[in-house]
Formats: C-alpha cells, sequence, structure tokens
DNA sequence: AGTCGCAGGTAAAGCGCTTAACTCCGAGGT
DNA sequence: ACCTCGGAGTTAAGCGCTTTACCTGCGACT
C-alpha cells in the first residue's frame, strides 16, 4: 500500500502539506502542487479513508436507516435508496443500507461503532423511537418523512395535501362524484402511527369534504390480495362509485384485476387513480396506471442534502414538502354516461 | 467518547488486556474478565470500528457491487442484498451496497479506498471487467453468478439446467408438446454475455431438444413491454403454442396480459410458467403466477458465507449451484382438449 | 534441583492520516 | 530601518485500537 509518507518523499515535502493539497484545507503553491500530484499520480496513491476517519473522526459515511421488517424493501424504497446514494457520492460520501427495527434497539447498537457520521431515516412514524435514540447519542440525522411534533428537524417529505388535492381536483374536473378512497390500514398495529397513511388520509377527508362529497375511506394493507378485497368491499358496499383512489401501490394492482374481475371496466365504468407510485409498478399492470408519481428521487436527494449541510456545518436546509405529480396513463377517464 | 483506556483504567489493567478479552485472542482469568466487563458495563463502553479497523486492517465491512445501470434494483435484488444483509451482520459483518458501472472503472475507485474487506458481484457477465479489478487489486471477492472460465473463482449460481429440467418436464408430464421459450434478449449489447439469459438459453434448448419437441424460442428484455410484444409474435408465428415459459419476471406479467387481451384464457388455452420469480412479483398477476422460485434467499446467504470464509481463513466454500423450485400458481394447466 | 512450557499480564510500537503550533521569509506600512 | 503580517511549509502530537515482544510465576517433567 502506497502511503502519504511516500508520496510526500518522492515530492519532497512533508506529509502535512499532503495533506493540505488532498483536503484543501491550507493554501500550497502552484510547484509544489504539481511535484505532489505528479508523485500521486507516479505511484497511484488512494488515500486511506480509514486513517483519515480515525484522524479527523469523519468517516464520511451516512447509514439510511430502513425499518426492514415492517415495510418490505420495494421499488420505491430502492428510488429513495439509489437516488440518495448518487448525492451522497457527488458528494464524497458513502451511503450505506442499515435495515433496522422501528424500537431503536438496533440502531442503537450500530451507532455506539462510531461507523457513521450521520443517519438519513425512512419510513418515519408520528412517534418514532429511532428519532429519540438519535437525539440522545448526538447523531446528526434527517427524515424521510416527519414526526407528529418536529422540533427544527431537519426533513424532507412528501406534501400529502397538495397530492390529494391535485388527485381529487383532477378526478371532479372529469365529472367524477363517487368517489372513494382505499387508504392504508391504520387498524394494524405496526402502522397505526406510519406517518403517509395518517397524512394522506387526513387530507382526504379534509379536501372531499370540502368539494361536498361523500367520504368513503376503505382500509388495506399494500398487498394486491389486500388491494382486490378492498375492491370487493367497495363494489358491495357502494356499488355508486365512479372512480377510486388508492394509497398503496401494490394494492392498486389488486384493484384493477377485482375490477376487471367482476367485469368493470376500468376505465370505462370505474375510474382508479394511485396517489404514490413509481412507474416500475405502473407499468405493471394493464391497462397501466394512471398515478401520482412518489417524488423519491428528490426526496432521496433532498434527505442526502438536508443531512451534509448539517455535517458539513452549512446553512440546515429548510424542511421540503414536495408533491407527487401526476402522469397519466389508461387508468382514469370521465364516469360512465 | 469512552475509549478503550478509560476501561482499562477502571478495571485497573492494561488496555492490551481489555483488546485480548474483547478479541478472544488470549486468555483471560474469570476475576480480570469479570472486573473489565464491569467497567465496560459502567461506563457504556462501545469500541470504536474505526480504530480497529485502522490498528488491524480490517473493516469488517462488505460491499455488495451491482450494477445500476444495466440492471434495476428491482424486487430480486432485494431479496439478495437482504438476506446477504442478514448473514453478514449474523457474522458481525456490514454490508453496503455499491452501485457500479459494468466496466470495473468505478470499482476500482472505491476499492482503492481501503473502505471494504472484500467484495460480492452481483450480475455478473460471462466475461466481467469486474473480476479482473478485484483480481488485479487483489481483493478477496465471491460471485453471486458465473463467469465462463472460473479459474477457481468463489461463486454461488442458480442451477439453470436443473431448473430449466423442471420446468419443462412439469409442463410436459401435463400434456404440453408446443413449448415456446420467451428468453432474454441476447440481442442487447449490454447483455449478450448476460450469464442467467445465456445459461437457461442453452439449456432450454439442450433440454427440449432431448424430449423430442420442438425448439421455438422468442427474445424479450425485461419488461411488462417486452412481454407483450414478445407473446403477440408467439401467438402469431406459432398459435399452436400451449404453453410458454418465461425467463424475465417482469416481462412475464406482460406475456400474461397480453395473451387475455388476445381473448386467451390462462391457463385454459395457454398456460405460463415464470422460471425465475419472486413471490413478490408473482402475487402482481391475476391470476398469480406458477413460477420457479428464484433461490434469491440461499444465494444471498451463500454468497456471503463464501467470501467471509476468505477472508476469516476458514476452508473455502465449494461453488453452490441451487435450482429455483416450483411454487403452484394458476397460471398452468393441461393444455386444452 | 533444574528447566521447560504455558497461562496471564504489561509496555510500547505502530496503523495512515489530520491538525494545532511553530518557523521562516518577503512585502507593506510608517 | 523597524516592525508587522500573511503565505507556505514543517514538526510532532495524537485519533483508539491491535499486536509483537517481553516479563513473571507456577506446575510438571526429568
Amino acid at each position: 500500500m502506497v502511503t502519504m509518507r511516500d508520496v510526500a518523499e518522492r515530492a519532497g515535502v512533508s506529509i502535512a502539506t499532503v495533506s493540505f493539497l488532498l483536503n484543501d484545507t491550507k493554501p500550497v503553491t502552484p510547484a509544489t502542487r504539481a511535484r505532489i500530484e505528479e508523485a500521486m499520480l507516479e505511484l497511484g496513491y488512494r488515500r486511506n479513508m480509514v486513517a483519515r476517519a480515525l484522524a479527523s473522526r469523519r468517516t464520511r459515511i451516512i447509514a439510511m436507516a430502513y425499518p426492514a421488517l415492517e415495510h418490505r424493501f420495494g421499488m420505491s424504497t430502492a428510488e429513495f435508496f439509489t437516488a440518495a446514494a448518487e448525492r451522497a457520492r457527488a458528494k464524497e460520501y458513502h451511503l450505506v443500507l442499515w435495515p433496522v427495527g422501528n424500537d431503536g434497539v438496533e440502531l442503537r447498537e450500530l451507532l455506539g461503532q462510531g461507523l457513521v457520521d450521520g443517519v438519513v431515516l425512512m419510513e418515519v412514524q408520528l412517534a418514532d423511537p429511532r428519532v429519540e435514540v438519535l437525539r440522545e447519542t448526538g447523531t446528526p440525522f434527517a427524515l424521510i418523512g416527519r414526526t407528529a411534533e418536529l422540533g427544527g428537524l431537519a426533513h424532507v417529505d412528501i406534501d400529502f395535501d397538495a397530492t390529494v388535492e391535485a388527485a381529487v381536483e383532477h378526478l371532479y374536473s372529469l365529472g367524477h362524484r363517487e368517489l372513494v378512497l382505499i387508504s392504508g390500514d391504520l387498524a394494524d398495529p405496526r402502522f397505526h402511527d406510519y406517518g403517509p397513511w395518517v397524512r394522506s388520509e387526513a387530507a382526504y377527508r379534509r379536501v372531499v369534504a370540502e368539494y361536498g362529497l361523500h367520504i368513503v375511506v376503505e382500509p388495506s394493507s399494500d398487498s394486491p390480495r389486500a388491494g382486490r378485497e378492498a375492491a370487493e368491499r367497495v363494489l358491495q358496499h357502494h356499488p355508486e362509485t365512479t372512480a377510486i383512489l388508492v394509497m398503496n401501490e401494490y394494492a392498486t394492482l389488486g384493484v384493477v384485476s377485482a375490477l376487471k374481475r367482476q367485469g368493470r371496466d376500468v376505465p370505462g365504468d370505474v375510474s382508479v387513480l394511485s396517489l404514490f407510485m413509481v412507474p416500475e409498478v405502473a407499468a405493471l399492470s394493464d391497462p397501466e396506471l394512471t398515478y401520482l408519481r412518489t417524488p423519491g428521487h428528490e426526496l432521496g436527494q433532498l434527505g442526502i442534502e438536508a443531512l451534509i449541510r448539517q455535517l458539513d456545518g452549512a446553512d440546515p436546509l429548510p424542511p421540503q414538502l414536495v408533491p407527487a405529480t401526476l402522469s397519466p396513463g389508461g387508468t382514469v377517464g370521465p364516469p360512465p354516461r
């Protein structure tokens, strides 16, 4: 392994000078800079991140903690992660994925090892024990999602209000008046506090009330089967429905196939609009789904950005709320007759 | 931060003793062990991984390198990764995901930093430049997949022969005689060397020839759209087909929906059998797919195991080939009449 | 009785880098 | 001519561990 000492010797300078050059922490004359750079090139020098981390007490590693047990690692999570990894790399950080439990125990375990400079927390709950752990240990962190009371916590999240408003407005303007929301299943104890479900359902109730429409909300967990069952309940109890909004992406696929099974034409008889989805999943349905695209890419990047600003001591990034944007597909049309 | 020195002082021993105890590298009397453990508990000591890594020249971090550009991070990849992460953690290693290019440039870049002890390589190609990079730099590594010539490389892979045999045998014994394989698209330059596609197609040609059946292979990339198009070509050019085997998981969804669009009953008129798939994707189709389950969990674990054995200097794990196993669903039945 | 081996412990030299604190020198101000 | 000050380097003290070499008893073997 070629070390800084080798480079310094070859360039005829002290190793401190090499370090200053590398980190750009002190000026260096063009002449010495050239000599050092040449030496590095000739020797094929690569700085050792571990030594650097020990000396500077910064590892330049960021962990993305996501609750493996409670949430499957699906396409949306993948999108968050890859966007975040990309941004991190651009800022010369590494991103590692940490599957942790929702209770914060594993998180505390991992933090103790001094391996990471900061944490991006995903799938945040309204009251999240993990936030407490991070606070206690003094770890810098940013949330993708929001707790209920966010005392100045760095966070980015979906703008649920704007998204739901856009969705309802879209359907309303097409002429739909009998809407149903297939929401998350808040009765499930693992999710009763899950931000996206709580917030989007609340937004829906508010918006639909403003439009003066009936409020019908049917719970469903995020699987095709659950979606099918929810759709069947809707057909049975609310046959007048002309448009269904669906919160969960995999449930949406079930909703569409249940409607087709029951002989309903989509979108001729019933329109289906998915509230938060990535294109890859939308393409899996036939016809391809009309949906509001989860801003996974943006949020992944912003989350990392918010964290890195703290780490680098820059101005904090103010909280960002990004709406999902409408992406046309083949499952929404005007109501029948 | 509480360091080993603090613990040693409190326990009245030297810091070397603490280290020996922690790493179990030298015997310690029960009495001192107790004193040290008490001190650690009282002080809430957690060993610093970075310092340890620097001193021991082992970071206990493993990277899983997967080609982000060429392969989307889908459900199968997620399964590999989570299984691997789980196993790694059990062995007190960390697993980080590295999206890298197929050419090996980024990989070399990252390896130089001395951040990882070893690499698990995913989506291996028959001739893979990344393998060269790993060899050159002397990094321990294991492959999930295989190169064409594997001179003693540690690897685990799907047993394509056994899987394809099982698939064809299953269909044959139900009475099917007119089969088609919708394979990967080897004409795509990014994939002409992609092991799973090459190997499964070769296996198919061999097996079907042994059964004395017609060999019909239709290429398709891995998307619902491509699958739909491939299925349409099959219906047009080979209307006598009674069963379709599909290589790619997302393409399978397209195949099923194209058949239904064309008024074919699945499995009444045509059976569809997916060759490599995870349950999550199979559930997205209606009816749920009959498929051979990709042994992602097993391979993820075995891949890590193979690597860690090298790192820990244990006996090498012999190459493992694991077949995909049949999982019944609603898309395979006897041929019509 | 002599000595060999080993269990149990210590001291100290790094691992490859960062970062004060310090030196040296020439330009500017007065 | 004197002092000051900032730019460009250097020296050296760590960062928190691992690990080698070394020391000391003590029981066992001859």
